[in-house]
DNA sequence: AATAAAAGTGGAACCGGTTCCATTATGTTT
DNA sequence: AAACATAATGGAACCGGTTCCACTTTTATT
């Protein structure tokens, strides 16, 4: 291990000054003759010279980092989405800082701090609904919040991109009421999740508009994570008029879900039609098929990035945001027409 | 937005030194008055103020980030790594640098100026499999490297994580060979891959203790992304003696292949049995369930973080660690007797 | 009570870049 | 050739922390 050459070893060298270095490791700051250019290029290629990016950031903060904090990698719907907004940062010169709340509000609170001490120039987050002071905190320090997939109604002006989520729910409803459904059930997401909500709003549109009776006994929550979409499809198994019809929220959960009906001998979709909200290749391989709601990941990930690097050092108040973009509705097999019982 | 305040802030109004502060901000640097120690912390509360990351690390290198370069996030067995590694990383207070190289050469030299540049402690990475001279000059420069899921061959001296694949290779080929299976193929990464080396090596070992001829038409490289794997599957099909049984590599893989064998009308395990190194819950609730090699990567992702901060500043060369985890056979219902022609 | 040891505090240099401003070299205009 | 604009360069302050060392105050020792 050898000592770093700093830009100084770089001018003596060179036999220049720092201020000349500077000049040419930041075209266009200054003026610099063509031949010192070249001079010093050659130097810091033989001297293996990297301008250290803890030091270019003290002077003025970095519009160069990008916080992601996300509930939770493994699963497939986050994954993509951090796969494209590094992708997208990446394009434009932006590194990211990946971190994980696992849900959990205390976790959410350390990270945040972490971020605020990093001085990161924008947050792209799916909140966990708490720590709204320090969200707060972080806009009237100047750090661009985008809240993604989910958001906290509190939180007013924060930027907002998620799907249509009201839509969606209520055309995913709408399908099986098409199909001579009457009794539809929906497996959500926790109740404080605006993701969840929304969704049951459109699924109770839907309802009204296909004239169907509304029972809340029909409509689950269930953790997002884990395998508490199971439990809850039990329970819809039990009840005295079960279901025939069930839309599911995420990936996690229609795994339980498939798992506890495949136990419990309901063959889909003869004796339960199936939807969720999903977009992995293999919903496709799956005996059946399952009907889906695709979400736009890459527009999810292209407009949180934007945002989050909109307004460098401050955003304009009370203008928030919100970006919905709309879901796709793929119907597969895992939908049938609902038989007359014998 | 409003200016942030600085541990001179801090120190003026709190009536000390800035000295004392940080002695605040770091316990154990050296001596502070009980009394003074929580009125600055008071101050600090009040003031809202949060010490820059940027400037702590200009004095000495920050121990305090870690970079994660992967292949990409959106295959499955990735997204799982970089969630274990975000876990692993944050529990001991580190931060992680998220990056993609989408197996490209010249974007990952471009990431690794990027984590040169950012004085990063450790480096956790796929490698492209070039580049050998920037992995050189980042472990000369006291940067820990840490291989991980593969490696460079020519790169002797770098901390290694993987999984034992020749022995995987082996024992999936020897499970079909004592089903009966005499045509076996394989469909690997790409050749220069050491992972997908390895596993065919160990392919090789089982064919030949089941006594089994060796037939090079039957190993096929395909890219782990995108849809080469169907292209592969589709090739091995058309074969004058088509294999009864085939290993695939990855998710990627296996979803093109079982797309490509729906649509060619050939049934698993009837006509073809199916392996394939994967960790998904869904490859269990497919028809039929698949038998999967199971990847322990919440060992990998512990390994591998504890490597990459093993030698802060310095590894001692030499020595690299070379780790190697089991991986687990599940059999499931892919996998089928041969059955004798009529 | 005298003296030594330890605790608490502050001043200032330092990390490695950026940038303002003064100074010198070069080039243009008449 | 004089006068002036412009290009090229260097000196030094600055960003916001950390740390060494000197100095003062408190506590312990005999």
């Amino acid at each position: 291990m050898q000592k770093q050459p700093t830009i100084r070893d770089v001018a003596a060298a060179a036999g220049v000054s720092v201020a000349v270095v500077s000049r040419v490791l930041n075209p266009g700051s200054g003026p610099v003759a063509a031949a010192t250019r070249d001079r010093v290029h050659e130097v810091m290629a033989t001297l293996g010279y990297h301008p250290r990016t803890a030091a270019r950031e003290l002077k003025h903060g970095p519009p160069t980092t990008l916080g992601l904090l996300l509930a939770d990698v493994s699963n497939p719907f986050f994954a993509r989405l951090a796969d494209q907004v590094v992708q997208e940062a990446h394009s434009r010169g932006i590194q990211v800082l990946l971190m994980t709340t696992q849900e959990d509000d205390q976790l959410e609170s350390e990270r945040l701090s972490t971020l605020i001490e990093r001085r990161v120039s924008g947050i792209i987050a799916t909140p966990t609904g708490n720590n709204l002071d320090i969200w707060k905190r972080l806009q009237d320090m100047g750090t661009d919040v985008v809240f993604v997939d989910r958001s906290i109604p509190a939180l007013a002006d924060v930027d907002v991109v998620t799907i249509n989520n009201v839509e969606s729910g209520r055309s995913a409803t709408a399908l099986l009421a098409a199909h001579g459904h009457r009794r539809i059930a929906m497996i959500s997401g926790p109740a404080e999740s605006t993701t969840g909500r929304d969704r049951i709003a459109g699924y109770r549109q839907a309802l009204d508009a296909a004239g169907l009776e509304r029972d809340d006994l029909l409509v689950r929550s269930a953790a997002f994570r884990g395998t508490a979409g199971g439990d809850a499809m039990s329970a819809l198994l039990n009840l005295d008029e079960p279901p025939t019809a069930v839309v599911v929220a995420n990936t996690a959960q229609v795994t339980a879900v498939l798992g506890r009906l495949a136990h419990a001998g309901v063959s889909v979709p003869a004796e339960l039609s199936v939807i969720v909200f999903e977009d992995s290749p293999w919903t496709e391989l799956m005996t059946p098929p399952l009907t889906i709601v695709r979400q736009p990941i890459d527009l999810l990930a292209r407009h949180s990035v934007r945002l989050a690097l909109a307004n460098p050092g401050g955003r304009t108040p009370g203008k928030p945001t919100v970006v919905r973009v709309d879901a796709e509705l793929i119907e597969r097999a895992s939908v049938g027409r609902l038989k007359v019982r014998a």
